[in-house]
DNA sequence: CTCCCTGCAAAACGTTTGCAATTAA
DNA sequence: TTAATTGCAAACGTTTTGCAGGGAG
């Protein structure tokens, strides 16, 4: 655990724990500290066992690399950078695991862990069955590690882009409902703000698309449902009843603060990557609305008892 | 055999196969070969430690134990008769482990599952960190396997009631909106059925909580949320909002069927237990609803026809 | 007699460690 | 010089296997 900070500065061309790790990176998927070993020893094959196990800790205790578990008596570890924590569907009879994420399930795990007081760390999700390929004889292709980036980028545009439209739609109504001048205006600039924003979205969609025509055929990483969408929806069902001014922002501001939540919440739990970074924008984008809506509130409540008292 | 000498009478009376059997299904929680071993041996010398690990791999294949993987670099087992399945929280500092069980959780994951094409076998959920009595200094006992048992039963139970309360509330306000005279009829005697089981549910729960004073005290077992509780409440808004009689036949319809597939699809997936009849129960008396129900509409849309041919 | 079960010891397996040699600072 | 890093081999803990002895049908 100590010598963390400094450099094993060039001592021949490379140290094997920078070859190990050189060789580690370049590898796609899960890989077993047998397997790295092998590839090692293909390059460099001077390089021993223990090394090689030595090399795998540190990357682990530097937070490089993710120690993972499938059960098959050894464990396996997988490249960290880049990559969102994730978890796995695992192939019993190829032996082979894709990736997926949920939002929604790492909330319900979160309540659970709440309810029990429970500190939670990490969690380990993991469905064993049989594959797409294994019961059909296809062969889907697996993803390489520049295709996740891009398809956790494009979900996390597309959860991006969904929240951005329902947005859209609340402003909308919720301007055509407001019967105070100065709300209205706001709900009014919030809604253009909302139509170009979604704009760059979506050009940054489309920009993805171009980098990887595929990509939108790959099936989905980042699963969420409630999570984010949900709360503007129920914003939505809510101005359908019929609300005055004062309900309409309130209401636009626990939309807001919902939807900046959820977005900076998982922002921040990613990554260094793409993903990262527009959910992290996206987070602040609705924090701006959120203040914006606050303030609006403060003046609407300071009108209304200026003409009480009147 | 060794037994004949110590033992003079009642020899070979059970092979080591069924003792060691025996001696497992008597522990509590997750027991790893070695405890087993250790375990035996303070009943039975002679035992081998081989045949701990053949007994075990058997009782596997016989659905008696299951294998749980807490990455501790070696396995345990845990008895599986009356546990349901479930999910685990590990506490990384006192190795101890508890058991809940989301069926939220489950549903998202078979969404997952099903959107890639997967064919789910077995789904693991381990959330790894520090739990209450680590973190506090207090000390929760452990559960017993017979405690297990009645807390999962009053999970249970506690879903029935909740949802028989949902839908007494349904089909009482289902019978004031109904015009028509043979469907609020239905209406009401399914809301009197409801009101009848409710309270065969809550005597159920009166008397599980008279067998353990403390099962109210101990933490929740069963996370439901979505599940089916949300069936209803969404039938009951459906409601609010005005309908006419065959609308509400047909929420109701929905509602039922919700219900019964919930119900239904759990009950089967439980270990035989007390849960699991109270959800099997539960699912048939549902279905009874939904037929009748169904029935219903039939007879409402014949005599609609018959009025409008008229 | 055959067949399966058992206990013991040995092997297998992935992983870690002791140690002496090597290297960089 | 000192401290860290390496390769090798041995050790480690868990689990599986080979095999010969025994019991039951």
């Amino acid at each position: 655990m100590s010598g963390g900070a400094t450099k094993p500065s060039a001592r021949k061309r490379s140290t094997p724990r920078e070859q190990i790790q050189h060789v580690f990176l370049e590898q796609d998927g899960h890989i077993s500290a047998d397997e790295l070993y092998a590839a090692v020893r293909g390059k460099h094959p001077s390089v021993g066992r223990a090394t090689v196990y030595r090399a795998l800790q540190l990357m682990v205790d530097a937070g490089i690399a993710r120690r993972v578990d499938f059960g098959e008596g050894r464990l396996r570890y997988e490249a960290s950078h880049g990559h969102p924590r994730h978890f796995h569907l695992i192939c019993t009879q190829c032996h082979r695991s894709s990736e997926f994420l949920s939002s929604d399930v790492e909330t319900l795990l979160e309540e659970v862990s709440s309810a029990r007081a429970f500190e939670a760390a990490q969690t380990i999700v993991q469905v064993h069955g049989v594959c797409q390929d294994c019961r059909t004889g296809t062969t889907t292709p697996a993803l390489d590690g520049s295709s996740t980036k891009r398809v956790f980028a494009r979900d996390a545009l597309r959860v991006a882009i969904e929240t951005e439209r329902q947005g859209l739609r609340f402003y909308t109504r919720a301007a055509r409902l407001t019967r105070d001048a100065k709300g209205r205006k706001v709900f009014e600039s919030l809604a253009a703000e909302e139509k170009e924003h979604l704009g760059t979205l979506e050009r940054r969609y489309a920009q993805l698309l171009q980098e990887d025509p595929a990509l939108e055929q790959r099936p989905t990483f980042l699963f969420f449902k409630g999570a984010a969408g949900g709360l503007f929806a129920e914003g939505l069902d809510e101005l359908r009843s019929g609300v005055d001014d004062e309900q309409a922002l309130r209401i636009g501001i626990a939309c807001e603060r919902g939807s900046h939540r959820f977005f900076k919440r998982y922002g921040d739990r990613f990554e260094d990557s793409e993903g990262k970074r527009i959910f992290l924008e996206f987070a602040d984008e609705e924090r701006a609305h959120l203040e914006l809506l606050q303030g609006e509130l403060k003046g609407l409540q300071a009108r209304l008892d200026k003409r009480r008292r009147r």
